[in-house]
DNA sequence: AGCATAAGCGGACTTTACCCCGCTTGTTAT
DNA sequence: ATAACAAGCGGGGTAAAGTCCGCTTATGCT
């Protein structure tokens, strides 16, 4: 087991370290749950299918990941370790090294693309209770935003409240692009036209 | 039956009007979800239980309403009549004969308000599938926006775009609000916050 | 008035998310 | 080692959303 799945030293504040067999689990249910998800589609992705397909039981699926949309959420959170990588260490203007308002308009591009990339998974994510809006990846969206607002000549403003309006106006075009279409035949060009009115956007909130 | 309730003329493309015992079972099941709602809360609001407190049946209650999150969809646009005339003919800033902008502004302070004052109901009804982002009252407030928008002098901008990343932006607090808070202490707090923070935006987003 | 028919109705039935709680197992301190 | 105990596990049980389909009734036409 590598010191990158278990730190020798545990964060103080943590609650505790998963046990052995937990993260076994867990790990088998995910990936599991990306087989039935690739085969089968989201509306076949039941609790119990996941449960008896991983060889698990009910409650197991449960206390791993609290309800349906929990899976969905670990899911995407998953996938999005690769995109904060390229957010903390990548080549700009998406990373580290351009000026913060352009790594704000790349940053709102690459958002759309991985939104729309994985849009069968967020839909489902989005179903459950309230799972989204306070969910970790939206407010990681929020924080990204945030840091790079400060880094911007911009008054006397409530950054708080801008970041949150700032990353609501970015998924606000995905998420009615996701009610509104059933077929994706369109997906590219509502990616380009988000795109720019997110480029559009930043430089009429931003300009001095 | 007043001429309001059923206009001689049927207008052409809608899908047929419904029949009176039809009518008549909407006004019953709403009145009663609106009771049971005031005594018991959204959680004890079942399908089954309204049914059975209507004194009708579980399949009338899905013909009417479709799901769950149709019976408060229902609700709140029965509310949002009374907020759309102040739209139309009430008196400025929020009705005809201001600025634009100043509309704009006053706008979304006037929605901010109804939104924390209907947030029981208006939670209940994003809880089901898509219903909020497609719905009726989203379309309205993104529809008003881009009328008030066409009219301030803005250069090229692509208004449609922009419509929505605002009235996302516009509810993006809101919601936050809606899935961080349990309790409503706070609820006068957030609603000038978010007022004040539209306020800022829009500045910035439509100086010339 | 009488008829044809589409709209509406009811409630049993199915499916599925989520809860519960007694049993098992990994972990840690002695 | 081993004991003590918290964490994890399993799967039967429950409640509630949503579906189905045969029966009833309003409505518009003749």
């Amino acid at each position: 087991m590598s010191p990158v799945d278990r730190p020798v030293l545990p964060l103080v504040g943590a609650p505790r370290a998963e046990r052995a067999d937990a993260v076994r689990n867990r790990r088998q249910l995910l990936a599991t749950a990306r087989e039935m998800l690739a085969e089968q589609g989201v509306d076949k992705l039941t609790m119990d299918a996941l449960a008896e397909r991983a060889c698990l039981g009910k409650g197991t699926v449960y206390r791993r990941f609290g309800t349906r949309a929990g899976i969905f959420v670990a899911l995407i959170e998953d996938d999005e370790q690769i995109f904060q990588e390229r957010l903390l260490s990548g080549p700009p203007p998406l990373g580290p090294g351009a000026p913060p308002l352009d790594r704000l308009i790349a940053y709102g591009q690459a958002r759309v693309a991985f939104m729309i990339e994985h849009r069968e998974i967020v839909r489902a994510a989005i179903d459950g209770r309230q799972a989204v809006p306070a969910g970790t990846e939206m407010s990681l969206s929020r924080m990204h935003i945030r840091m790079l607002l400060r880094q911007i000549p911009l008054g006397a403003a409530d950054l708080d409240i801008l970041a949150i309006q700032l990353s609501a106006a970015l998924e606000g075009p995905f998420l009615l692009y996701l009610s509104a279409t059933d077929i994706a035949d369109d997906a590219l060009h509502t990616q380009e036209r988000a795109a720019r009115g997110w480029h559009d956007l930043i430089q009429r909130t931003c300009r001095p």
